[in-house]
RNA sequence: GGUCCCAUCGUCUAAUGGUUAGGACAUCACCCUUUCACGGUGGCAAUAUGGGUUCGAGUCCCGUUGGGAUCACCA
């Protein structure tokens, strides 16, 4: 049997960590075996569709390379792929789960939000009145135009065994079932039906999903069972953390896929950390493309345990990502980042001294800012024990270095340092005593990204003139 | 609360019942160096706890503690 597996986000507007997690799992079990990936959108609930959300599902996962062999968007022989689009068949499903005595109707006041307890329990199994509505009559009051649903029967009595990928063979007994709502009086199916309908009916051989669906799975059983199916293999994956004790959570505002991107994640590099959350490859190599996760995953190497989603991590190896980009694709990269900085820079230098400097590409924002205006400084930055400097000799270098600057030819980083260098030997001067002031003159900062002359072929040679006029007059006392 | 699940450095993790418990991130120190960064070298740092089983337990069993999940006409 050719392995499917599915992704099937419901459109709620935001692509999870976890739930591209889920999405990758899934894809990569599909691919290690040659399958099919399908994706399917799980959008039962009206109310918290959120208009737009699919595309952005679409676009989360061609930008990390995850492409689908059946979905919405391109069809496939077991369409439709959007759930609201199958409502008639998981009608006619759900009365033939109540012709086989896998369900029954019910038509029970459908009590909104409510906390009372005494309630909750009402329907927890065999407490639910309508169970005892003879069929006839039931479908008598159906066809009368009464509001129903339709509600899994849970009649098994000791306990319920079933195998998981991770966790291996877990026991439930019976008796923890409630039987729980699979036809919503809207028609529409609840995740735990259309899941086992669609999953089923889509041939899906591989269900992969968070480890909370761990207690109900024996109720996706029964249905499985009452139909004469066979279920899929499971694999329940453990939670993606925040921190110790909270789960990471649109709510709580964690970041989202598209969040990360925007901050200058690169896709490439927040799908390799997320595959290593909660995997491994069994030996120490941490850096993946997707193509060498395709050939290497398997579901034996996942783990139990939750796992805290570190962003320190992430932030390291985006810095790998971004280090073993060519300069080229780095500059294109960084180039939306320089739009407030002056026009005249050599931008490929500025990237050049970027790329091995950064780790997140928003960083960029805040290295660059002194390259529009030199900040406000205190004159004490240009003492500096190591590079025997302090304002006095920073004022000599500067005046000493002043005309050199203006006569360079070639406006280059070897030249410029080769040059300045010479000028250190020729009025026995360190290096540092002229490069150490250069470079405050330029930036009125103590660390910069490059010395003073990569910072002199960024900003060009008018303005490091300026510059070093300007910090003459300021060392001048103007 | 009932039930289910989980437990190795701060974090992600490795370890056919036999290793000085390994790697990575973070952190610290040093080297490289026109500052910073990159790169390199090294240090610190873990088997939650109590009992078993065994010649030998991170690994198997039981208890304890801690944490998570679940008990919706949400997925």
């Amino acid at each position: 049997m050719k392995t499917r597996t599915r992704f099937a986000p419901s459109p709620t507007g935001y692509m999870h960590i976890g739930n591209l997690r889920t999405a990758l799992y899934e894809y990569l079990i599909a691919r290690a075996a040659g399958g099919d990936f399908i994706l399917r959108i799980e959008d039962t609930d009206q109310k918290r569709y959120v208009e737009g959300a699919t595309d952005i599902i679409y676009k989360t996962l061609k930008r990390v390379g995850m492409n689908w062999d059946e979905g919405p968007d391109i069809g496939g022989n077991y369409g439709p792929y959007i759930q609201s689009e199958r409502k008639p068949i998981y009608a006619e499903y759900a009365h033939k789960l109540v012709d086989l005595g896998g369900a029954h109707y019910c038509f029970c006041a459908h009590k909104e939000e409510d906390e009372d307890e005494e309630n909750n329990a009402t329907h927890a199994k065999l407490k639910d009145p309508c169970k005892n509505i003879p069929i006839e009559e039931a479908r008598r009051r159906i066809a009368a135009g009464e509001p129903f649903v339709v509600r899994q029967n849970i009649n098994k009595k000791g306990t319920s065994l079933f195998h998981d990928e991770v966790y291996g063979d877990i026991e439930i007994d019976y008796d923890e079932l409630d039987e729980g709502v699979l036809l919503k009086s809207d028609g529409l199916p609840t995740y735990n039906f259309a899941n086992v309908i669609d999953d089923h009916l889509m041939e899906i051989t591989h269900v992969v999903r968070g480890n909370e669906y761990i207690s109900s799975t024996p109720k996706y059983n029964l249905i499985y069972e009452a139909f004469g199916w066979t279920p899929p293999t499971y694999v329940h994956v453990p939670q993606v953390m925040k921190d110790a004790q909270h789960k990471l959570s649109k709510r709580n505002g964690d970041a989202s896929f598209q969040d990360l991107v925007a901050k200058g994640y690169l896709p490439e590099a927040v799908l390799n950390y997320i595959a290593l959350l909660g995997w491994n490859p069994g030996d120490e190599r941490e850096i993946f493309s997707l193509q060498e996760l395709e050939k290497i995953f398997s579901t034996k190497r996942l783990n139990k345990s939750p796992a805290i989603f570190d962003i320190t991590k992430l932030t390291w190896m985006n810095g790998c990502y971004i280090r073993n980009l060519s300069p080229e694709a780095f500059h294109q990269l960084a180039l939306p980042f320089y739009d407030d900085l002056p026009s005249t820079l050599d931008f490929k230098a500025l990237s050049a001294a970027m790329q091995p400097r950064i780790e997140v590409l928003n960083q960029i924002t805040t290295e660059t800012a002194f390259l529009k205006k030199v900040p406000e400084y205190d004159l004490s930055l240009y003492e500096n024990k190591k590079m025997k400097t302090d304002a006095d000799i920073a004022r000599t270098a500067l005046q000493l270095v002043l005309p050199v600057l203006k006569n360079v030819k070639y406006w280059n980083n070897d030249d410029l340092f080769t040059i300045l260098k010479e000028n250190a030997v020729i009025n026995n001067m360190k290096n540092g005593q002229i490069l150490y002031p250069m470079r405050i003159a330029l930036s009125g900062l103590e660390t910069t990204p490059g010395g003073a002359t990569e910072l002199a072929v960024i900003l060009g040679k008018d303005e490091t003139v300026h510059r070093i006029e300007d910090a003459l007059i300021k060392l001048n006392g103007g």
